[in-house]
DNA sequence: CTTTCTTTTTAGAATGATTATAAACTATAT
DNA sequence: ATATAGTTTATAATCATTCTAAAAAGAAAG
């Protein structure tokens, strides 16, 4: 199933713009984290290409993320990163160098929150880890 | 030690200003969360006090939580919630209510991360429980 | 209690990421 | 081909936050 495919399946036409995007997001060896207004300028660097204005961008990083391509993530109130890397897994921040590393959910022994809420479901745990040079 | 004595140790002068938000902060039987914007409205309601400027508010949340009496959230990155509570605790997000509610870090059974970064330490490990109703 | 020095406050302007707008365009179905 | 619903776009608008530089107020010393 290709992009155009997986596309059409969340409903959402695949257009240049997205499969441009799905290309720069998805078409790697590694997930990453980005911000979007880094992926506009990655998007827009090739002077050949046509550039993919700053809206359609936004729109279809939300998109993505509705669809379930991507995650927000909640590591730094000033920056809104966004995660290609999709399966249950925590994050190291690296204070220091403001690095963000992934730490996979099988590298964490199992938590157990001991509080329940009253009508509520946990719909995700999240761990970040705060890290600092020795 | 009162408001004024904890300011001057932190080597924060303490000003009407800075003493009149200590007292809206820390005054409470509850810590609480809170974001910027709100605590400038709230210490500006009372229509028959001086007014408090945003720019002080935001200086004096700043200074307050580089001396160590705030904490700042990592929660939404659309909301920059600062929290005056300071010990070592997690957070419920309630999807549901938009609420956000203390966990307790005895709470929780101890979390052990098995990856480690060379030349790093943990600094901290928070963790956001999302739930929503069931 | 005045002078001096430094810190703090302030109003208002500036910033910067993000979202809204509404017109032009395009994929898709008929 | 045509219709129509979904998309893209440039640009303006938003909004929390930060910046600026001048005025005000603590603190320390005489």
């Amino acid at each position: 199933m290709d992009f155009a495919d997986k596309l059409r399946a969340s409903g959402l036409r695949p257009t240049k713009q997205r499969l441009r995007i799905c290309k720069t997001l998805f078409d790697r060896d590694k997930t990453f984290h980005f911000l979007v207004k880094d992926l506009v300028e990655t998007l827009n660097e090739k002077t050949e290409d046509q550039k993919i204005s700053v809206a359609t961008v936004y729109n279809t990083v939300h998109a993505f993320k509705k669809s379930g391509y991507l995650k927000q993530l909640n590591i730094d109130p000033n920056h809104n990163y966004f995660d290609t890397n999709i399966s249950h897994h925590h994050h190291f921040f690296d204070e220091s160098t403001k690095e963000l590393i992934d730490l996979n959910n099988d590298q964490v022994e199992k938590i157990e929150i001991k509080k329940t809420l009253p009508g509520k479901t946990i719909s995700s745990v999240e761990i970040l880890v705060k890290v600092e040079n020795k």
